[in-house]
DNA sequence: CCGACACCGTACACTTATGTCTTGAACAAT
DNA sequence: ATTGTTCAAGACATAAGTGTACGGTGTCGG
């Protein structure tokens, strides 16, 4: 789990001594995988106990009530995936650059976690403090969005545009999840790049922008990474 | 609530008699609506049954028990928002007249109700067999979409592309719960409708649907819809 | 007018959850 | 060795939910 630094920093690291015994992160990690899973109404502190092999009386010293774990669980969501937006809406000097950091995140649940995204969306149901938490999250989202394609030369119309295009077409395809293997998403790819900026992805930026997630096996899942292409290789970084 | 009829007929409408004693379709309704208020986990045989005034005994005559109650909500979902969507991609010869018709139900929750199609996909989490049902009722109605596109001279491609575009910028939009008036959400109609089709919407055409849209008050919730122009009174149901 | 049916109330047994309080074990520091 | 800190177990009170069994009451057709 990518998160458990995240998850640490919001849990206050008292001490983190991996052992036997349990710390707040532990208790925070284990809801929030129960959330992404079966939903917020499955996190009960009985459920999180026998999952850890604990009773309900270690849940009690690491926090306050069943409310104070759900705060912590959203606030951790709320540093995790808008910041990641973020991140990737600055990531370089050009557009190109940009859109495809933003692939990257996309294709990878430990920088932008789909699952926890709707997950939290969900929880909001009828719950207004939460849904307006929410709705500024997708504000700062679409605002870094806008953001970009003002940067690299749209009017500031086509910009708004084009930003709730990317943004409503990533997080439609997220609400159907949509499981396609690694190789069909990448080869997607130009097609995309190209609805969202009218212009043709480079061969040379899409052959490093493959190498770069060939290089990570951990995105593949149960898919064999194919092999890097040579002139793939050379091009690595090109487009930072 | 436009779902009555329907869901008297998932309930198997033995004798209809409004009164105050209950009908199967009473529950149905009122499971259904806090299904889409407050999520699956908050449809309890109790809180129903305090809602519509009765004890759980009543409950116990009309369903087997809760599991009776959840299918029979499934089954109203499966059968009202996807045949919507079907029946909106062939509303017309043109292609106009189909894009224009889905539209349509998209503004329309008494035909395609997003908040009810959002809260099943929640209720899915963690349940591999909704989760199927829910699978294969994208595919028909990204189908229907492609169809749409290939009866109006678009390659399987293009087809295929521009409809997964413009059936996960809805999905997105309404992920993201958006609550735009509608006068706005009328106003962005020809710049989605150019995104769609690459082609402008012709003034009459969007007269048109101006006009129908404000015919129906019900669709307007607190706004005032405006008054119809004259010319676009006379342009109604050009497009069917 | 009288069953029969349709519908609902009530009472019971069971399960799962929350939160409090008290006790206890392991370990570090003194 | 003693003590304090940190974590976890166990027992308890309370609440909310499920499903069943059975009994009561309107409202019809015959």
């Amino acid at each position: 789990m990518t998160n458990r630094r995240l998850i640490e920093q919001v849990s206050m690291p008292e001490d983190d001594a991996r052992a036997p015994r349990l710390t707040r992160a532990d208790w925070l990690e284990k809801a929030l995988q129960v959330l992404v899973e079966s939903g917020v109404d499955a996190v009960r502190i009985t459920r999180l106990a026998d999952g850890l092999g604990v009773t309900r009386g270690s849940f009690y010293w690491h926090f306050q009530d069943r409310a104070a774990l759900l705060d912590a669980m959203l606030e951790v969501w709320n540093r995790k995936n808008t910041d990641a937006i973020q991140r990737a809406a600055m990531a370089g000097p050009t557009l190109e650059a940009c859109i495809l950091a933003l692939f990257e995140i996309w294709l990878d649940p430990g920088q932008f976690d789909p699952r926890l995204d709707f997950a939290v969306r969900d929880w909001a149901r009828g719950m207004p403090a939460i849904q307006d938490t929410i709705r500024a999250a997708d504000q700062t989202r679409l605002a870094a969005l806008v953001d970009m394609y003002t940067r690299h030369g749209f009017d500031a119309g086509q910009a708004e545009i084009r930003a709730r295009n990317f943004y409503f077409i990533q997080m439609g395809y997220y609400a159907l999840d949509v499981r396609e293997p690694m190789s069909v998403r990448l080869s997607l790819l130009p097609i995309y790049y190209q609805t969202y900026t009218d212009r043709p992805l480079t061969p040379e930026a899409e052959a490093a922008f493959r190498a770069r997630v060939i290089a990570r096996p951990e995105l593949w899942g149960d898919e064999v990474p194919p092999p890097v292409a040579p002139s793939a290789r050379r091009a690595i970084g090109t487009s930072r």
